[in-house]
DNA sequence: GAGTGGTCTAGACCACAAC
DNA sequence: TTGTGGTCTAGACCACTCC
């Protein structure tokens, strides 16, 4: 693996478990390069990253700052599958696959999805069960060229999983908005919304690395169970 | 200005105007490094940033794609305030000043804002008017050690630009969290929530740049009158 | 094989903080 | 004055894409 990253993730690891004490500081980036035995640069590719993910704070003539995250700041930044999510989740859940079918994609999908109208999309629709509860509707759409297989059990599983060891896809970056809807009959049908008049929406798409838009997803979650957790940088000034 | 940040506001503008015509490719690194006579990583330092932000991806082998926002893709990651927010859209906005007072942190504030029992902070309530109609409520709380004085007019324009303007305060990044709840007793009071059972609740904590907690904030919105948009990069993996 | 981006280096100079 | 992080350089080698 590259230097940097090795670093980035023993660094990761050693301000996580208190490694240097109760010290809040990072030793300074020289001596980094020392005890790594690389050049200074390597060293602050690393810390960029470290800085990047919330794990630090690095000040002008001072050092770095090990940031403290306490109880629920888990980092959740980032595009985040609910197998992923479920781990880090201490109740049981649970996937049902409600349709796996392949459709032809209408006006509305043509525009989200960037293919011609017509053309066969992987249509995927899978309520999410935590603690017995159905909370979470997810509707995904795939570019068809990009996978030409996909069974019950894959779905099941993880997507996710599936595309990047066995497809080798590689998932790059995805733009997503949330929003707030009241529930389609779809959703009173599948979902235990109980009295909720509300649901979250999240609408995703999501790229590969060579830019080409391939999943159009829709996620939606009864009110109470949702929670976005984000870690932000000020935006670059001028 | 330091060249790489001068180098990526200028890429900035001219992958937003065509500037290129209709490529989709950005000039080679080398290309970039002679045109803007720097050395290559520098070039790369202002590359990094673009991709970061969304305007180009880079591909191994080829080049740097830029990346093509549509619409209502307008980059919203990061730190907003009201009046960024406000400028950007195209209806009226109004503030009005609920509140301003320095009361005593009780034991909720004192864990949010990480202050003793009784110490003095700024309270600030804040309701923001879209096209007439009262659809967020803002509850700041601010750390008096930072902020000596405070004013009604400041709270009214925009205390983010006396801050960093006045008071020279740079503010460096922020951790939120996003969820639902059913609307208070004072939300309703405050705001036209008409029928409308929930609200989307936007908790933040802000940061200097040396690490000091200064802020906590619950932005309460109207569910309808809500969005967060999102560009996210793959979570790095091991 | 030529061109691209990805990594890494050793060294330089600067602005800033702490003493 | 010393140490810190921030910027910038010139050059090297690599893996990858495309022809």
């Amino acid at each position: 693996m590259e230097k940097y990253l090795t670093i980035y993730h023993d660094l990761v690891n050693k301000t996580t478990t208190k490694y240097w004490g109760n010290s809040t500081m990072l030793p300074s980036e020289n001596s980094l390069a020392q005890t790594y035995e690389v050049s200074r640069e390597t060293i602050r590719k690393a810390l960029d990253l470290l800085a990047q993910d919330g794990y630090i704070q690095k000040v002008r003539g001072k050092g770095s700052v090990i940031i403290s995250r306490n109880k629920f700041d888990f980092p959740v930044s980032g595009i985040v599958s609910f197998k992923e999510l479920a781990t880090n989740l201490k109740f049981p859940t649970h996937t049902i696959v409600n349709e796996l079918s392949i459709v032809k994609a209408d006006q509305k999908l043509q525009s989200k999805l960037d293919v011609k109208v017509n053309e066969p999309v992987w249509k995927v629709v899978r309520i999410r069960e935590i603690s017995d509860e159905k909370v979470i509707l997810d509707k995904d759409y795939f570019n068809k060229d990009f996978i030409p297989m996909l069974t019950k059990e894959i779905c099941e599983d993880s997507i996710y999983e599936y595309l990047e060891s066995e497809l080798q896809l590689k998932i790059s970056y995805a733009r997503k908005e949330i929003i707030v809807e009241e529930p389609t009959q779809e959703d009173r049908e599948l979902l235990d919304l109980e009295h909720h008049s509300n649901v979250v929406v999240i609408k995703s798409r999501v790229y590969l690395e060579d830019t080409s838009l391939f999943q159009y997803t829709e996620s939606r979650h009864r009110p109470d169970k949702f929670q976005f957790v984000d870690f932000a940088r000020r935006v670059r000034n001028g």
